[in-house]
DNA sequence: AGTAATCTTGACTAGAAAGTACAGATTAGG
DNA sequence: CCTAATCTGTACTTTCTAGTCAAGATTACT
């Protein structure tokens, strides 16, 4: 249960875009250069994020990359699963059964049960936090996370 | 961020570890057996528990792992921290800063707040679990995982 | 058309995680 | 003391992920 390197330097590459606003531009080469990531690696990220609908890119000279849409409607937990995956997936049972290729306690199991909760807590914050939210600097940030409300109407964070 | 191997199959050994009771002992052989892993895998899984404190083991005949504590003290949060790390780490802005060795925006970045953010829902859950809770069906744990306070005193989850 | 800047694609390489193997150490019981 | 059962430690192999590379396609500008 780690952050991968895709989620950080993706949602990084996001955010330079968000911060060049709706019509700025970036290229792969200003993109690598402005985080410290090699150009290679930076197009297989921005491909990705392209695949997933959160950026266009433009070909040809004068090209680069531009969020598909206002930063206000990306929502990072899509983001996150287009970069990493989710934590935890119906299928992650059926492929870590061991040798009888399944859970021995499939039919009642209180493992599987955390893991969903875990991750009900993840999406909780994720799916709540738009990119525009990650256009503020931290200390902001950080009192907008605090405000992210539970189902009830409850804070979640104190 | 996914769930990786160790954490399913050294929560699932933990668990049944905890069905055995506090007396209960039991082998690698067996484990092996009971949870569709092989003995090999097994046997680093439960060494990697026994460094953490969370079980003990006894060699020679008879010997076999048993919890090293009563399952109401063995904290969840604690026992994924020793499986599989903590989802973001203070040091992962350092590693994973690309080639300028550092977050570009290191010294006020907002993603970092973020990654802060999920690290505190994940451990709100995590930390009120103990194995005790683990130990019940499904269904009981269901309910359970409802009633995790927020730090204010709010249900979680709804 | 020609050229330079730019993204696109698939294949390749390096590194990390998962899983295996085996010789060694420890213990109970005869 | 001897044997069988059991854990221990290290090293090895396999598998998956992260990162690199090079050739190709597209566009703006002249
Ligand atoms: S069904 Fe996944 S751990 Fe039991
Ligand atoms: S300090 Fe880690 S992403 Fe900026």
């Amino acid at each position: 249960m780690k952050l991968s390197a895709n989620e950080e330097y993706g949602l990084r590459c996001l955010v330079r875009l968000g911060y060049a606003g709706e019509n700025g531009s970036i290229t792969i080469p200003e993109m690598s250069q402005a985080e410290g990531v090699s150009a290679a690696n930076t197009a297989k990220i921005l491909r990705a994020l392209r695949k997933g609908g959160f950026v266009k890119a433009a070909r040809g000279k004068e090209g680069g990359y531009t969020l598909a849409r206002p930063a206000g409607d990306i929502v990072i937990a899509e983001v996150m699963e287009c970069l990493g995956g989710r934590l935890f997936e119906s299928s992650f049972c059926d492929s870590h059964g061991g040798r009888t290729g399944i859970c021995t306690r499939s039919v009642d199991c209180s493992v599987r049960s955390l893991w969903r909760a875990v991750q009900v807590a993840v999406d909780h914050v994720l799916s709540k936090t738009t990119l525009r939210d990650l256009l503020q600097n931290e200390e902001e940030m950080n009192s907008w996370v605090r405000t992210i409300p539970g189902p009830n109407g409850m804070r979640l964070l104190q």
